[in-house]
Order: structure tokens, then sequence, then C-alpha cells
DNA sequence: CTGTATCCCGTTCGATACTG
DNA sequence: CAGTATCGAACGGGATACAG
């Protein structure tokens, strides 16, 4: 057996954990739910479905740049899907498919552990900032 | 009323939406949950305490710096406890509080969605990612 | 053993301008 | 109306070196 570095351990860890993250579902699910604008997206079409330009109003602050990618990413995951009406102008809609939908429960889930727990959070953060500069004083010369 | 460009309105809502991501709980779950290594963490810890080299050989392919910041910021939001023993060397174990231990059901039922609709969502990609290189070829000269 | 400090690279995201 | 293309700034995160 030849010796590594504990780096090259880790490196070697890193490259399996790569390959990992590429493979677990939940990974992949974390990664999209987590992003920016696919939370308001889903909610936004919660109620029914929306045309292009009533998203970019209903999800005030988000560039053209991000709905398009946002929606892409979803569409081509099979939880939004894309229709087009040929007519002067082009009329495009979006909607929940049925597999969108059934995340819904999943990200109320999320909602409802944040608005419960949130004070909490909130709390903790308050006491560890305190705690932290209380110590910064003692260490003064 | 003074007329504004699509920009300038872009540009206000965008403001408005960040001190929104600020105060929205699901927003701040969300960053939580969503980043690189808390999953694992929060994983390695629902089997019981775990001292900071142990956490470092269960997540294979996390820097120290990445596991530091990490096991911080969950202290910190007050999901993770964290007791120094003061030996030589020193020891420190770390452990979910209560509140840590009442995301885990969350991160289940993510779990869950993940492992059971990821079929689906693999299947939609690779049906999306042939539609669209069927329409790169018809768009050729 | 348990971190902290620094550098740096790749990715992300917004602004802007242009198109069918 | 519904996008696409390009650019630059900001940020996350890894490698490395150092410290209590």
């Amino acid at each position: 057996m030849t010796t590594r570095t504990a780096a090259q351990q880790r490196e070697q860890a890193r490259i399996a954990y790569d390959a990992y993250l590429a493979t677990c579902p939940t990974r992949q699910l974390l990664d999209r739910i987590g992003d920016k604008w696919v939370g308001l997206v889903l909610t936004a079409l919660a109620d029914g479905p929306q045309r292009y330009s009533g998203l970019s109003r209903t999800i005030a602050g988000v560039s053209e740049k991000m709905l398009t990618q946002t929606l892409r990413t979803l569409e081509r995951d099979g939880l939004v899907s894309r229709s087009v009406t040929l007519s002067v102008p082009v009329r495009v809609d979006y909607a929940l498919t049925p597999l969108g939908r059934s995340l819904l429960p999943v990200m109320q889930a999320i909602k409802d552990w944040a608005e419960t727990h949130i004070d909490e959070v909130t709390a903790a953060r308050a006491a560890y900032d305190e705690r932290e500069s209380g110590e910064r004083q003692e260490h003064l010369p």
C-alpha cells in the first residue's frame, strides 16, 4: 500500500463525494428547491397557470434572464409545463405538472417548520452573537 | 408621478425583494438546508454526538474550513450544540439540539419525495434533452 | 486535536443590449 | 410578448499555511 498524505486522501474523498453529489436524489432536490427563485415560481404557479409576463410581474425583482433560466430548469425536470400559443404576438403559458404539484406539500412542510421555529432560531442567533461579543471583550489587553 | 423605466422599476423591486429575503423564514431555512454540507452534518449527528475529527472522517471530502464554517452556522442558529472538554489535547463534541432534532422530519420528507420521484425527474430530463437535440437538428442549414 | 487566516479560482447572478 | 447574448462584479468554496 502506497503512503498518501492527508491532502491526497481528502482529494480522493472529494472526488468520490462529487460523484455522490451527482447521483444522490436528495442532493438534486435540495439544489433545485434551494435555488433563489424556484420557490417563488412554484408558489406563483400553485394558484394556476401563468404567462411569462404574468410571472414577471408576480415575482417582482426577478430579471428576465433568471426567470427564463429558472423556468427552463423546472421544465426540464418535469415540474413545470410550457405551452406556446401561436398568435401575434405569441403567448406562452406555464403551469405546474402533476409532478410539480406533488412537490407542494414538501414545500409546505418546509414553510411550516420555518414559520413555527424561526423565533427560536432568531433567539439562538441573538444569544450566540451576544456571547461572542462578550468573549471578545475578555480577550482585550 | 415621475416616469420610471422598466429597469428602474426592476431595480426598485429587487431592493424590496432583498429586504424580503432577509426576513422570510422559509427563505432563511432554505438557505440553510440547501447548503452544500449542512444536510450531511445533520445526518451524521442524527445518530448521536460526534467529535470534530469524527465528523471529518464521517463526512469524507469536506475541508476543515467548510466543516468548521458549517458547524459554526448551525451552532449560531441553535441547531447544533458545541461542548468543549478541557484536556490535552482538547476535545470538542457536537450534538443536535432539540431544535435541530425537530428539523429531521422535514429533511426526511425532502428525502422521501426525492427518492420516490427521482425516476420521474430523470425521465423528464432525458425526454427534454432528447427533444432539444432533435430540434437543433431541424434548425440546421 | 481543533481550529484560523489567506489566497484564488470557478460559478452565479444582475445589467444591458439585441432578436423573432 | 417572450425571450437570447454578453459582460463584469460578487460570492462560495477549496488549497495551503499557520496557531492555541
